[in-house]
DNA sequence: CATTCAAAAGTCAGGAATGGTCAAGGTCAA
DNA sequence: TTGACCTTGACCATTCCTGACTTTTGAATG
């Protein structure tokens, strides 16, 4: 297993198991802990727990420095899906895309069958004969028009 | 035997060994061992273990990389879904493709919501960028592999 | 106070380990 | 002979891991 999953694995743990849904923790003593060096958390971070996936991160330096992290709540009250769609560009990665299908799922905005039709929809399998150029370009015009079709 | 033979004959196997349905390999150590460049690993994937044959195919590159290949098509007993799949070509125009979807849904193969998804998936609207003479090929790729990942 | 120091966390570039794409050429059966 | 299928290799893209260097912060010191 590799150590980016080990390492995003314990995060999610504490997660967990904190109450109020917040994971604090310090840099090194992590990395001392789970045998890796200390950017090896940032890349961690800046990779699996991003605002597409529904975490917000916030740190602080020096003396008593620490990361702390918590799992953000999509706003149920005011169409979420359609603020995705209006803060996705005209471009899109095929692992944005995914990480944001996920995160709709994990908060039950949308159901696992419509999850899946998306993320088949949305990944370069189904590009095949759509030139690499404009790839993004069509996943991020897929998506928004998807999702525009689940608002009811 | 044609080395195209060999992968794919291979990949069978582990699909029939897996309990799961699901093969997991990694695509240079697999060359290695049965003694081709890796190129041809993607060859064997993309022309036998497509939707049409019941195949979807998931991959990741990077360190910890790997290709994964699960089937969906059951051995005996043919999903209806899969049947569509089959009979779709490689072009399909929108509103032939429309009037599959509303077919399922109205037989209730596919739930609303993943018909709503999926027309608006298969729509020309979402096709803006896409140069006219594929839209119907990336159309009916599309179908086939979104309601590929809807089977089992 | 202002300065200095130590203890955090952040950034970045590079290397290694994967898989993907494409075009050119080879093989073979009809 | 020709067209479909197969094979190869050069080049590209992505993900992970590390370490050197930078920045920020609070506390100790003068």
């Amino acid at each position: 297993m590799r150590l980016t999953d080990i390492i995003a694995e314990y995060i999610l743990q504490m997660l967990e198991l904190a109450d109020d849904g917040e994971a604090e923790l310090r840099r090194n003593e992590l990395a001392e802990e789970l045998g890796c060096v200390p950017s090896q958390i940032n890349y961690v971070i800046t990779s699996r727990f991003t605002p597409e996936q529904g975490y917000i991160v916030e740190s602080k330096r020096g003396g008593g420095g620490y990361i702390r992290i918590r799992r953000v709540k999509l706003e149920r009250g005011v169409s979420p899906l359609m603020h995705i769609v209006n803060a996705v560009g005209d471009d899109i990665s095929p692992v944005t895309a995914q990480a944001i299908i996920e995160n709709l799922e994990a908060q039950k905005l949308i159901s696992e069958n419509a999850a899946k039709v998306m993320l088949s929809a949305l990944s370069d399998q189904a590009y095949r004969d759509i030139p690499m150029e404009i790839r993004d370009r069509l996943r991020a015009s897929l998506l928004k028009q998807m999702l525009a079709a689940l608002i009811t």
